[in-house]
DNA sequence: GTGGTCTAGACCACC
DNA sequence: GTGGTCTAGACCACG
């Protein structure tokens, strides 16, 4: 894996795990991978996965067994859209919409370059 | 000044002058606080100011004259500008729109709370 | 059953077997449950319910017929409200009352607790 | 530092910062030991101070200034006595009434005992 | 100087 | 096998 070095990589893999449980790869109240296959697949030490699922469990998306391993709570996905949900609506729209003011960027072409953005997005996924 | 967490407070420095000479509160080659004035300003290190100033300086938004204090470059605007245009049409709005696909927010929400933003923005100008 | 997070669940097997042979679910001399049979009730790794049957067997309070399975000692009752009696004692009501004295907990309101205790235990026995 | 080994030490670490807030040892909005400072002090590794630190923050009892330390939170004593309240009522106090219970301990009894104990610990501060 | 992140490797209790 | 804790040491951004 990839990692932006503008972000711890703790955190990228706690955005990474939400993606796959978000998409179905991780089905609620299955199993994840352990803390050290995980390690390996994303070629990272295991320290810092279990960082990672110490952050996703003190979130409620994930819980831990015993000597089993972690799994997927059963909100896990509403969960990490309210999560992400609040951190956009609380932080990231105004700075986005100060910079629309300073370059002045109105509404209309806003909704333009989101159109054009979905239909990019959607004839990727064909 | 109060400060976010999630971004370096010399950062925020930078973004707060550039919002100053934008809005005119600095023009074209004149001379803004020195580093120790505005550390003042702001209640932070004068490290701290002088790295900002530092980045400033890098970036041709402001100049310094040895001895006598730090300018706002003539095309100081300009170079703001383009810079942030930059940096929000290549990265920032990619990641804002992915945002909004995954959370489920259509073109029509989003410019209600772009008008929204406007209007509190310009009741707190008056 | 559920397990709390803050102790091994071998031990709170161990607390629930001294519970069932104090209240006389499990008879001096009677056989109790396989390993088994009992990891089956409790809904537990058979590993995990051995090393609780070892434990109980370390504290003489059940013993092994090979072949045959674990029986109560006859002595069982005596030695775990002696157990019981001396870590109480020794170690927990040291800490408890230092609890006590740092969050202004007076004699009073702990014997009013107590009751109240007392009367809902009784209630949830009837 | 002396550490029990039935409790992380990163843990007994929070309770002894607790301690010497609650003691005024740490007064509301002063600055703590470093992470370096600390570890050396209780002769630990930094990076469990650093997690000792981790936790006190999330629990609102100390704060970072980026780059200055951590500080103590204005309402760091209420924070730790709400804290302690808490799993004393809700998880010490049943288990320790339940222990009261099956050794036959009455509430007299238990008043005496905590009476004895109070008269031993005013001798000592004496 | 400060914290923050990461690695490598170890040891342990527990399931 | 699982997670959890701890150490030692490194590197970095930030103030």
């Amino acid at each position: 894996m990839n990692f932006k070095d503008n972000k711890p990589i703790y955190m990228q893999i706690v955005d990474r795990l939400c993606d796959e449980i978000l998409s179905g790869n991780y089905a609620a109240d299955n199993r994840i991978p352990s803390v050290r296959e995980y390690a390996a697949i994303v070629e990272v030490n295991a320290n810092t996965v279990m960082r990672a699922y110490d952050t996703l469990q003190s979130l409620n998306i994930i819980y831990n067994k015993r000597g089993i391993g972690y799994f997927v709570c059963s909100e896990a996905k509403a969960m990490i859209l309210e999560q992400r949900k609040n951190t956009f609506l609380n932080e990231e729209i105004e700075y986005f919409f100060k910079q629309m003011l300073s370059l002045d960027i109105d509404s209309e072409s806003l909704t333009q370059m989101y159109n054009q953005f979905c239909n990019k997005h959607k004839n990727n996924k064909q």
